[in-house]
DNA sequence: TTGAAAGCGGTACCAG
DNA sequence: CTGGTACCGCTTTCAA
């Protein structure tokens, strides 16, 4: 009925659980005998290690947390599913926790993660929580914060470069012909989308456009149901406003917030790319089979979650000289401008 | 730098560890007085409990195990993320671990789940895991199987009615006067894709249309990357046949694949619904916003969540009757057939 | 090369 | 009500 233990291993192979843990983990010389006697018995009784056990005794723990909103959104769970795969293969295994967008909840999270035991953290935008992260520094579990930077020294982070990619937008956009880039977008929060607006802004500047506020377009239900809310706002915002005063094209702060708005420019009878230029993020796979393909930006989320794998290592090891990692993105030109 | 522990907060309330547990957990009666020491002490301290240790000797377990192939669908990313935010709200934390549609790998993975001392595990679909999932049962670690029947018994699943949707689908291409409906899928291998073959057959028969196995479309690569495969094998089909020699309606084993289809079919010149009717599966959010909107059904990923954590708490009670539950899917009839 | 024993941080039982 | 203590399953000295 119950797990078979090490005791009843050692008892089956006629030696003590030091030896047995020797056996298993090298940790000491074992004679050829012993060890084969040893093997015999795990095989027979069919014993696999409690890792519980193993880690409250060792303070060694191969389990990462991974605090993210949610699973919601392609590029989340795209990063979640490669970076699991790779945390497979090295042996780690990874607990999920979503904050759904909540300050409150996500202290809440870190806090179990706390008191799961778990040995490295990873946080996936997030803000405000300097003060948790400072705990788990002091406790001594390492602290990586993805797809946002830190302010905080000794936590490394891994994100895109925003300032440059916005910069290859607007200018692209302006070749095209289009005069007015609005930016829509879920909240400016999140540092990521911090460094995406003054991108933006700064990018404008360098193109001789004019910042104007009345082109930025924010609604706080737009980090939920990116779908439907995106569609629902750029419904409002077409029925409220008349064509020429409002941006020919559109920066969107993701893809499914652009596929959204692409919806309701086609239900109030506008033409995209004719009309209104339309740029999405993330190159999340759908973005290439919707009509109009959907011009985005390719942020490579396999790529994210390898090297997020390759940082946890390496904390792991050193504890200090981990590097932070800016990744490349970059614009992937299609139909929708 | 390391974690307080109780013995420390023993110490600062000047109490024996035994009673901290107890106010803790509220397993005897403490004094007013004492109670108010100690949570002062805990407070002062910032301890927190270490799960581990208590997992260890209680043999209590607040960690779930989730098996599944990965998160690269959303069908699999929204079950996952209703049910980590159900977790939550229980007390429960999760652990996700995607075997990749290898049967090898699921193996490997069941037995970390063991290792790691889980105490519920979920495995989603797989199959060939009798085994393993008999070793969970003899050592009283409780499995439930989703989106999949079970065929051991003790064993209880949760999963969508496959049977009664497919003649729902078939009736309703038939009332548009589509007069062959192709099957479109990944390989039939798991059960509830068996559980479609088999209603896409009896439904057949039941509105008088004739089973014709050129109408099965099945590639192995159709798992992965469903929008990308989906596509090429549809180029693939329609540079190799001529259109009358093709179902005029096609039931796609997932919304990708028929978005991936879809997509096909407009660059080889076709019009859906005219020329093909296309229905998919999943009712993923995207299927509503993709030209044409695709004709899909429903399947409540939110709902098949929720179910699955009600499940967990009533197998981590009872540990007998949970009841299977069958959850219920409807056609979602958009503009695609 | 192996045995014996001391914990890791808790829980739970028994005394008092 | 509270203290004392054995013990969960394993790792890790220390001796022999």
């Amino acid at each position: 009925m119950k797990r078979t233990t090490i005791t009843q291993v050692a008892k089956e192979a006629g030696v003590t659980i030091g030896t047995v843990s020797h056996v298993i983990n090298g940790t000491a010389p074992i004679s050829a005998e012993t060890t084969e006697r040893v093997r015999r018995a795990i095989k027979a009784l069919n014993y696999i290690p409690n890792a519980t056990a193993k880690s409250l005794r060792s303070k060694k723990n191969y389990t990462i947390g991974l605090m993210l909103p949610n699973l919601n959104n392609s590029f989340h769970s795209k990063v979640a599913s490669a970076f699991i795969d790779k945390a497979y293969i090295e042996g780690y295994s990874v607990q999920i926790h979503g904050y759904e967008y909540s300050l409150e909840r996500e202290r809440r999270e870190l806090e179990r993660l706390e008191r799961n035991n778990i040995g490295t953290v990873i946080i996936f935008n997030g803000y405000g929580d300097e003060r948790e992260i400072k705990n788990f520094l002091q406790k001594g579990i390492p602290v990586i914060l993805a797809d946002r930077s830190s302010t905080i020294a000794q936590v490394p982070h891994i994100k895109f470069d925003n300032h440059k990619i916005m910069l290859d937008i607007v200018s692209a956009l302006q070749k095209k012909g289009y005069q007015r880039i609005g930016f829509f977008s879920e909240p400016i929060q999140l540092t990521n989308l911090k460094e995406r607006f003054q991108g933006y802004q700064e990018a404008l500047k360098k193109c001789g456009l004019s910042f104007n506020p009345k082109d930025v377009f924010v609604r706080d239900d737009l980090c939920l149901d990116n779908l439907k809310n995106g569609y629902r706002y750029m419904r409002d915002i077409l029925s409220i406003n008349e064509k020429k005063t409002l941006p020919d094209a559109w920066i969107a702060s993701s893809d499914l917030l652009a596929i959204g708005m692409m919806r309701a420019m086609h239900e109030c009878g506008y033409q995209i790319p004719a009309d209104f230029g339309v740029v999405g993020f993330d190159n999340t796979e759908i973005s290439g089979y919707v009509n109009p393909r959907l011009t985005t930006v390719e942020q490579n989320q396999i790529l994210l979650g390898e090297k997020l794998m390759e940082m946890v290592k390496q904390i792991n090891c050193d504890k200090k000289s981990v590097e932070n990692i800016s990744l490349e993105q970059s614009l992937v030109i299609r139909e929708s401008c």
